[in-house]
DNA sequence: GGTTTTCCGTACAGTACCGTACGGAAGGTG
DNA sequence: CACCTTCCGTACGGTACTGTACGGAAAACC
């Protein structure tokens, strides 16, 4: 029923998936070989170790879970548009679920850190150069950023984590607008009273 | 230097300290007590194994993460004002910084998911509540509720997590103000044209 | 100060994983 | 059909952790 011989893209994408349920513990040889249906000496003919693994999967995270998103909603002309597009995509089509918190428990992780470094770098600049283009200054775009990206990131980790717990946020799609338009409305003016 | 006796108090914060620095599988027997200047056989006197740590630990802080603050703004008359000290306070005096992440990460761990769930019900609650006093129809309150979570707990994490890909996350005043009144104004109307 | 309780060290299996070495089957190539 | 490359199984040693059993020191009690 399985394949008999298996290509570096199956460890990799068992190594995401398993990344996403336990963690970067669960990224173990033995573990994903017995889930592919072989024995460990596959996995020591197509990569060096288990942190190769990691980082080439990492790697791979980060092109298609950023650079392609941001792609497919680069060509829409008006902004907000474009941040609902970015949003609902990032949301609704995450191939990976709840990979990014099990990467932040592991930050201070040698392999982890400098993807999960790159990564937000580049979505929060993308999403400043939107909300500047709103017309937000330099400064206030990079706080709204900051805090559209917190709350996508909280957003997933939630969903994964207590679905149960937040009813709405798994599958209430004016939940979801809410948020949305949460995200794309900036507010101009903060001084409390 | 240190204690020559431990308390079980001393194995309960060590396992937090632990937990949020390399999640669910760095709290383990041994190298806790090695890092306590003990030997296991400390342990197996005050708990039974390494569950009942894990557990008595994640009580423990989900007495003293969640309902001693609620606690302490509890007595706020004003809605927004309330609102902004329990924000304020739930980032800047996180005494356990980065254990959330680590929580979520492992939200299946038969252990971790019933305190996780509670606490985000508590939390979320709470929060609707004090939207619901602020106008919202309930409905409405809930879905900001679980906005202004997910913020929360995003920031959190990417605070932990990238500081340096994110500087104003961490240490800019102005950052934590534009944040939280991002949270404390709902936005009303949110149908868009 | 002797006894009891409390706490910790030591020693012994047992488990799960890593990485290496090597042999051999499966699958393409001439 | 020989041959060579690609891929995988098996076997070995090593590391790190778990939990148990038991003895003994350190504090507390009267």
């Amino acid at each position: 029923m399985a394949k008999q011989r298996l290509s570096k893209q199956d460890w990799l994408t068992a190594a995401l998936t398993a990344l996403a349920e336990g963690g970067v513990g669960a990224v173990a040889v033995e573990p994903l070989a017995h889930r592919l249906g072989v024995t460990r000496g596959s996995f020591y003919w197509h990569f060096a170790d288990r942190n190769a693994l990691l980082r080439e999967a990492l790697e791979w995270w980060e092109a298609q879970g950023t650079e392609a998103v941001i792609e497919r909603v680069d060509g829409i002309a008006e902004p907000r548009q474009r941040l609902r597009a970015l949003f609902r995509i990032a949301i609704t089509e995450d191939p990976t679920n709840g990979l990014e918190p099990a990467l932040v428990a592991h930050a201070d992780d040698p392999v982890v850190a400098p993807a999960l470094h790159r990564v937000t770098r580049r979505r929060t600049a993308f999403l400043a150069e939107v909300y500047a283009e709103l017309g937000l200054p330099a400064p206030q775009a990079r706080y709204q950023a900051a805090c559209a990206y917190a709350a996508y990131v909280g957003w997933m980790q939630l969903r994964r984590a207590t679905p149960t717990a937040l009813p709405e946020i798994a599958d209430d799609p004016d939940a979801l607008t809410h948020f949305v338009e949460h995200l794309v409305l900036a507010i101009p003016d903060t001084t409390p009273p």
